[in-house]
DNA sequence: AACGCCCGGTACGCAGAGTT
DNA sequence: AACTCTGCGTACCGGGCGTT
């Protein structure tokens, strides 16, 4: 009998957040190597505390995330449900990489839990925020066009090891994400390229809006985050089109999602597609 | 054999929808 | 607002079947 997704109480906080000094370690850099880390530190420890305050009672009405490993002598492969915010639309780039829409917030969290389970930053995008776009998420130009915000080529250790921190040596990892096809995909594609590396092969993606494009069709009419939350009786206060926000959404999206499909390991790995699919998104 | 009808598969174009 | 995937409707084609 196949195996299902299933989902128990989390060990650790929902908000337990994974620390640039936890990770420095993992992505073999000292600290004066990637970036300034108190500087760092100091805004992801803000970061996380503007979500403790913001985000801790954001969402309810649901029972608590839960999750399992489906075997204890087989690790599961680790679910990271991500979100980006950015500066706009993707747009491909042709010749001058330094244009285009760049990333302005990554939050990421692995589904499994446990001790930092999550990771969260703002991302410089070293180019004006659109104005409008203020307005959605409540990232301008002043708040990520600081010295003291990390570049995407300064928290790519950090990612990579988080990811490793996550990872069982000899599995594959699943993103899940939103539109990820289209929108965070190709994003993080660019993003890699940007900075002269590819993304692990081992990486694989499943995207919840085609997901959700299967769901009967009572539950089909509209299909972005916010109807889905609704349709599934998720309460989400607080600010939207935050990173981290909409990961804990998608969280629990997913969660419903996997129990409408019944969802096995399997599964999800034919949904996924792997990195090099968003290839056709770069030069 | 000729003809008409139905069904399934394929191809195409358009509108809607998704992301910030 | 940019981009493009997806679903839907439509048209077309070929095969099977029944009727004349």
């Amino acid at each position: 009998m196949a195996l299902l997704f299933r989902f128990s109480q989390l060990r650790n906080s929902m908000l337990s957040s994974c620390p640039a000094r936890v990770l420095i370690p993992y992505a073999g850099l000292s600290p004066g190597k990637l970036l300034d880390p108190k500087s760092y530190e100091r805004r992801a420890q803000e970061t996380v505390s503007l979500h403790s305050a913001s985000l801790g009672s954001c969402i309810s009405g649901i029972q608590p995330l839960k999750f399992q490993q489906t075997s204890e002598h087989e690790p599961s492969v680790p679910l990271l449900i991500f979100d980006i915010e950015t500066t706009g639309y993707f747009q491909k780039i042709t010749g001058n990489v330094q244009k285009g829409n760049r990333i302005t917030e990554f939050a990421v969290r692995d589904l499994c839990g446990g001790k930092n389970s999550t990771f969260e930053t703002l991302l410089n995008p070293e180019r004006d925020v659109p104005g409008h776009l203020a307005t959605v998420n409540n990232i301008n130009t002043d708040l990520v066009c600081r010295p003291d915000v990390p570049r995407f080529s300064d928290v790519l250790p950090l990612l990579l090891a988080f990811v490793r921190s996550r990872q069982t040596p000899g599995k594959p990892v699943i993103w899940v994400a939103h539109n990820v096809k289209r929108f965070d995909g190709p994003f993080l594609a660019q993003e890699f390229d940007r900075c002269s590396a590819q993304m692990p092969e081992d990486w694989l993606f499943v995207d919840t809006l085609c997901l959700a494009r299967k769901l009967p069709a009572d539950k089909k009419h509209l299909l972005n985050l916010e109807s889905l939350c609704k349709r599934y009786e998720i309460s989400v206060e607080g600010p939207s089109h935050r990173a981290m926000q909409d990961v804990m959404a998608l969280c629990h999206v997913f969660q419903k999602m996997s129990f409408d499909f019944q969802l096995t390991h399997e599964g999800l790995m034919n949904e996924a597609i792997n990195a090099s699919y968003f290839s056709k998104y770069l030069n």
